[in-house]
DNA sequence: GCGACAG
DNA sequence: ATCTTGTCGC
């Protein structure tokens, strides 16, 4: 858990658990939600955003792991993930004039650092994309994914190379 | 039928 | 996600 919007680190846990369900495009939320769950049960305090390995609206169903988390928390969440799942972007016809007029919006494709992979920001629950947006960038300083994020990785991580 | 497919 | 050699840039 990190402070806003200093981003220090106030806490950290950290659960294994065997996984109950494989992992398959669009379900995902079914292998991680009851590990990240038993997590954040232990922080000493509720955080009052999560930002989530993985997408939020821009699912199949329109309701990916960060909506799911934050539905059953009832915390304001925000999907941000490395890859697409569903959707597209860029590729407006050749022609002068172009432009893409999407149907429905599922979220948006967004380059935190200058020349990096750019990740992909969708709203999970009780927040809007433009507050997502927002919020992710402030929580980008100096490498691709958020603070929160890369934080949580890499204690991952270092758990698993120490055995 | 074929391709796509979060972590 | 994981495996895995070499390579690029600060």
């Amino acid at each position: 858990m990190l402070e806003y919007p200093g981003l220090v680190l106030t806490d950290q846990v950290l659960v294994e658990r065997p996984t109950t369900f494989p992992y398959v495009p669009g379900l995902l939320s079914f292998r991680e939600v009851p590990a990240l769950l038993e997590a954040l049960g232990q922080l000493p305090a509720a955080p009052d955003l999560i930002l989530c390995d993985g997408h939020g609206y821009a699912h199949p169903r329109r309701f990916g792991l960060a909506c799911h988390l934050g539905l059953w928390l009832d915390t304001p969440t925000i999907g941000v993930a490395k890859s697409r799942l569903t959707g597209s972007h860029d590729e407006p016809g050749p022609g002068e004039g172009r432009c893409r007029r999407p149907r429905e919006r599922l979220g948006a494709v967004l380059r935190t650092r200058e020349r990096v992979k750019p990740v992909f920001v969708s709203a999970g629950h009780r927040i809007s994309l433009r507050t997502a947006l927002a919020l992710t960038l402030a929580c980008a300083t100096r490498y691709r994914l958020p603070e929160p994020t890369r934080l949580a990785d890499k204690l991952s991580k270092a758990h698993r190379s120490g055995r």
